[in-house]
DNA sequence: GGCTAGCTACTCGGATAGATGGTGTCCGAGTCGACGTGG
DNA sequence: CCACGTCGACTCGGACACCATCTATCCGAGTAGCTAGCC
């Protein structure tokens, strides 16, 4: 699984925290996050065509959440990132080979290792599906160590107060 | 997620219907399913580091299951092939950038994300652990038109015949 | 006829190229805010 | 003092290299069975 998806979570709990109609800039995200600015933007534009989280150009612009952090579940990042193809391709390879016979009427119904791994991949999406980026937020506030709260909480306000004083 | 992983459980499927003692060369399954016959022998030596197929080399070689087909689970053929590593990694990028400050003592919890993520990789897990080898085949026994398993059936009967004469 | 040695053919197994997708980077189009100027 | 035009700087967005992994292939090591010769 791609090492964006990681990256795009975190984001929308840092974008999640932000005061009503601030933005952040990609370059600031990657920044608090310590990784490659340009690389992170790629993802933050497959989050933007998904209507996960909202562009705003030009000076005084960046990203923000397009929706509640409790409307925006794990599986929606997930799939923004990674597309919503599932993991699992059945190429009916049944139908491949010496003992196909019947091209058309004999594979009506599913080939049953698709439907077992499908019924995986469903349980899967679920338990994501439950898990909201509020719920990410909330989890982590309960569990991460104060100063280290502080410190987030500090950069984040001090970026904004600098990036409004320009 | 590989290809290789569909051609696996098939074979396995395959090798569950094989009379007792018998084997089936690599080359031989590779025709059944119409797929290369050097790559699928590449994931039945995976199949076979598992422990899940034994490998017998020399004249009258070839492949059979070291276990009883109930005891093969579809994650047994899937960790084979893919390897135990979770899909997703958590590279606690929360330890990085300006807002990371007590190295050591802040991060005893686990990080929240990587426990969704996990939680919902165990439900997956779950799910694939419930279906066994033996189970799929009762699906598609159930579930395929006669005249295809007829077909597969004789095949391989066949391939065996000729095997046993050479 | 029975046994043994050698041989042949067939099997797996790992080492070796090629293609696809994730990783990382860069520069251009567009936009908002600030500034200076004129009324 | 206010409105407007210009400028500048900053933002996203898509187009361009790079690299790891999956895909595909080949040839060599090893083994089982057959065959021929010998006792």
């Amino acid at each position: 699984m791609s090492e964006g998806i990681e990256w795009a979570i975190h984001c929308c709990t840092v974008l999640a925290v932000l005061p009503e109609g601030e933005t952040l800039p990609a370059a600031k995200l990657a920044e608090f996050h310590g990784v490659p600015p340009a690389y992170l933007g790629k993802h933050l534009q497959a989050l933007s065509r998904a209507g996960l989280v909202e562009s705003i150009a030009g000076r005084q612009g960046g990203f923000r959440l397009a929706k509640s952090a409790d409307e925006i579940s794990l599986l929606d990042v997930v799939q923004a990132i990674e597309g919503e193809a599932s993991a699992f391709q059945c190429t009916e390879i049944r139908q491949r080979g010496p003992a196909a016979v019947a091209p058309a009427e004999a594979y009506l119904t599913p080939c049953g290792i698709a439907a077992a791994m499908a019924r995986a991949e469903n349980a899967w999406q679920d338990e994501l599906k439950s898990v909201s980026i509020a719920d990410i937020n909330q989890v982590v506030m309960a569990a991460v160590h104060p100063d280290q709260l502080a410190a987030g909480a500090d950069w984040l306000a001090g970026t904004i107060q600098e990036r409004s004083n320009s």
